[in-house]
DNA sequence: TTATATTTGACAATATTTGACAAGCCAAAT
DNA sequence: ATTTGGCTTGTCAAATATTGTCAAATATAA
């Protein structure tokens, strides 16, 4: 399970709300739901923006985790250099502010 | 331009070698390299490899730049959470070096 | 100019991602 | 023991993205 769809489920079950609720509301099959949120398929950002609004979470939070999600998978591969990367990719995050 | 793309333009030029010698060495097209140079192709993880070793640099940082590249064309999408989301995935890494 | 190096855009071939569907699993109810 | 309800799983075709090449265009240098 990743960030985004820990997030997720926890948000729905303290609702009582069913998969197949978020799926109507998203008009995708139930079976897309569930994989979304033990992290089989990745959602899109209008859907984590839909599933925010039908769960009433904070849209930006959920942007973020599943922004967070996408970025372990790229680094997952290459776990040895993966923190002197995010560093360079951070550095050059801050570079393009002053731009 | 990007972090590998300026790092590998620096290298060949210092060598005095043609995109063309490098492209001979990697078995693709010219147009390839000249495009992974300028940031508009990624290179694949061994064709990283086989640059470094034809340049004579260290693989290891060539592949962290690449690494960087990757994140970064990950979250520049989403500027205004990147940091927040770079500083979760830094956290799953770090949870997942414990286990 | 001429020759050589690099860049560009379009393209076909491949690969990946997407969401639906159907079948399966499991626990609870009947 | 069977049915029901919720969720999961595997597979598929369609859509989308990525790959590297080619030929043409553009630079760079002599």
């Amino acid at each position: 399970m990743n960030n985004l769809g820990r997030k997720i489920r926890e948000l729905r079950e303290k609702q009582n709300l069913l998969l197949r609720q978020v799926a109507a509301r998203l008009e995708v099959d139930t079976a897309l739901i569930s994989k979304i949120e033990r992290g089989e398929r990745n959602a899109s950002k209008q859907q984590v923006i839909d599933i925010a609004n039908f769960l009433k979470a904070n849209e930006e939070e959920l942007l973020t985790l599943w922004l967070a999600d996408k970025i372990k998978s790229v680094i997952v591969e290459e776990p040895a250099i993966a923190y002197q990367a995010m560093k360079i990719a951070n550095k050059n995050l801050k570079n393009e502010e002053r731009h």
